[in-house]
DNA sequence: GTCTATATAGCGATAGAC
DNA sequence: GTCTATCGCTATATAGAC
C-alpha cells in the first residue's frame, strides 16, 4: 500500500491507486492483480467493488472529473479571467515534472482511451471539454468573440506540450509553454 | 489482405499491416494474429521474419520515420521558409478526418509507446524530433531568434489540436487550428 | 522459406467457503 | 462483506513437418 492510499475506504483505494496506475504505465498494461496490491486488497475481492475491469476505468474517469471540477471552482475565486486562465495553465507547469514523466493524466488518459472504445463520443472527453469551455468563458468574458477558437488553441498548446515534455524527458518545454501562454495573455486585449 | 497491402514483400506487408492497426486502434490492442491476418500471411510465419513483437513495433517506427523524411524532403523544395511550415502542416488539414478518427499517427504512437517501455530517450522521440527540428530550421531562417520556442509552440498546437479532434470526434478542430497557425505565419515578420 | 500445431503464461472473471 | 481457488480464454512464442 502507498502512502496515497491510506486510511480510505478499500473502494476509494482502488480507485486512487488504478489511477495512478494508469497514468504511470497506461491503462492497458494495468492488470486488476496490480491495481488490488497497491491497493493492499486481496485481488479476487476487486470484483465485489467493480464488476468488471471497465467499470473500474470508468470510477477513474469519474475521480479525474472530480479533481477538474474541484480545480476549476477554486480558480473561479480568483478576480479577472486573465488570473483564472493563468491559475489553470499554471497547474501543468507547477507539475511539469510528472507531466515529463508520464504526460498529462487528462491527455495520456483521453488519447488511450480513444483506441479502447470506438464510441462516438466518450466518457472521458469531458474531463478535456471541461477544461476547454472553462477557457472559453474566460476568454469570452474578456470580450473576445473568438474566445472558443482561442480556448482550442490555448488547451492544444497545453497537451501537445504535454506530449512533447513527455517524449523527450524534459519538464522544461512544459514550463516554458506555459509562460509563454501567460505572456500571450499578458498581451491581450 | 487490404489494398494497401497488394503486391509487396510479405515483411512489407506486416510492417504495413500493423502500422494501420496500431494507428486504428493501439499497439497493445493489436495482436500478432490480426497483423498476420491483415497482411495474409500465416499467423506463425510472422515469427520468421520478426522474432519478437517488440520488433514488429521498431520496424513500424521505422517505416514512420521513413514517411516523415520522404515529406520534410519534398517540402524542402518549396522557395520560402513560410512556404515550407504551411505546407507540413497542411499535411494535418488534408488528413484531418482520419486524424478525428484515430488521431495524429505520430502523436498517438508516441503518446503510447512512453508508457510502454521506461526508456529516458525512446526510438520514436525520432518521429516528432525530425519534425521539430525542420520547423525550428524554416522560422531561424526566418530571422527568428526565437525559432526554437516557436518551433515548440507550432508543433504543440498541431499534437493538441489533433488530441482535441480525435477525442471530441471533430475534424474541423484540426482544420480550424491549422489555419490560424497558417494566418500566425503570414503575419509573421 | 513457409506453415501448422502447440507449449506456456498471464489475463479477466466466477464460484463458493467463510 | 471478505477472501481463496480456479476456470476459461487469449496472447506471445516455439518446435518441427513440409
Amino acid at each position: 500500500m502507498t502512502d496515497s492510499t491510506v486510511g480510505r475506504g478499500k473502494r476509494d483505494r482502488l480507485i486512487l491507486s488504478a489511477a495512478e496506475l494508469f497514468h504511470a504505465q497506461g491503462v492497458q498494461k494495468t492488470t486488476i492483480a496490480q491495481v488490488a496490491e497497491r491497493a493492499d486488497v486481496p485481488a479476487g475481492n476487486v470484483y465485489y467493488y467493480f464488476k468488471t475491469f471497465e467499470e473500474l476505468v470508468d470510477a477513474v474517469i469519474a475521480h479525474h472529473l472530480g479533481l477538474v471540477r474541484h480545480n476549476l471552482e477554486r480558480l473561479s475565486s480568483r478576480r479577472s479571467p486573465k488570473a483564472r486562465v493563468k491559475g489553470l495553465v499554471e497547474l501543468w507547469s507547477t507539475s511539469a515534472d510528472l507531466v515529463a514523466e508520464n504526460g498529462c493524466p487528462l491527455g495520456s488518459l483521453s488519447s488511450e482511451l480513444n483506441k479502447l472504445h470506438d464510441l462516438e463520443t466518450p466518457h472521458e472527453a469531458e474531463l478535456l471539454s471541461e477544461v476547454l469551455d472553462f477557457i472559453e468563458r474566460q476568454l469570452r468574458e474578456l470580450g473576445r468573440r473568438d474566445a472558443r477558437a482561442l480556448a482550442v488553441t490555448t488547451l492544444s498548446r497545453i497537451q501537445g506540450a504535454a506530449l512533447l515534455a513527455n517524449t523527450f524527458s524534459d519538464a522544461s518545454i512544459m514550463r516554458d509553454e506555459v509562460r509563454r501562454i501567460e505572456r500571450w495573455l499578458d498581451e491581450l486585449a
